[in-house]
DNA sequence: CTGTATCCCAAGGGATACTG
DNA sequence: CAGTATCCCTTGGGATACAG
């Protein structure tokens, strides 16, 4: 599982079965009320600590603090209310251990792991056109600076 | 292009070459500096508009007003800063025809063609998951209010 | 250990008005 | 037409402290 080998994947030539499923897939947007949808499931799904929750859990079950420190750099808080939507909204199940400490188990639903494939081909994506991205950043903000 | 046909695609049998080569994709998570990457990146793809700007231009180069008309619910401002920040990372080319009124053309970059594709992606996934994730809310809620 | 509650600051984002 | 600037309110999100 090396990042190196995110490198190559479909930057120029993307892996064609997926590119095709992905044609497949209707223009929501232009449909009545797709912004909404786009919206809600965006704010959903792409803060940050949502995501990586999602991704941390698909490699299996976490207690509260196995997940804050795999995380790390995630607050209580943040980690505390991101399990609650994700378990509101079905993608997470959260399985309390009635033990003498108390041990709370968190885990993906099907839901959370038909997530995990979009999720994952937007994280794929993020990381082979991360220095295309940050290229073109300092380009524009050199010319800013003329 | 009917948005009902959203409802079929791939919610129990995802289309097996797609799931393949979501498999395939390394878990990034895990990797150093995996989170901020992730972060970055979807604070960037993550919010509305800048998905919604980049879905709008799929179709078509688009001049500002009708960006701003096709989006709509967009304001002016929020516009403005999106076209600026996806120009900045290079998804979006930006041409100025230098015309007595003049005409600012915005375009998608052969980058901001390639997010399209995850994109779509987690749109179709929005869409095909919205009554489960929906239906789910609303028995949590329910709960919740016992 | 697993949270919830409070405080508080910074970023997001809308409305409006003004400029080239 | 295509923005930039200002104002201002809402939300995100960290730190800390407290509770079951």
């Amino acid at each position: 599982m090396d990042v190196t080998t995110l490198e190559a994947p479909s930057l120029e030539a993307p892996s064609l079965e997926a590119a095709d499923r992905a044609d497949a897939v209707p223009d929501i947007v232009h449909s009545p009320g797709a912004c909404r949808v786009i919206g809600d499931i965006l704010s959903r799904v792409g803060d940050k600590w949502s995501m990586l929750v999602v991704m941390t859990l698909l490699e299996g079950d976490r207690h509260f603090n196995e997940l804050k420190r795999a995380i790390d750099g995630i607050s209580q808080q943040m980690l505390s209310r991101t399990l609650r939507a994700l378990e509101r909204d079905g993608l997470v199940v959260r399985t309390v251990h009635a033990s003498v400490p108390v041990r709370v188990e968190y885990a993906l639903s099907d839901l959370g792991r038909s997530l995990s494939r979009p999720v994952k081909e937007l994280g794929a994506w993020a990381f082979a056109n991360r220095p295309a991205i940050e290229e073109s950043r300092s380009v524009f903000d050199r010319r800013e600076g003329d």
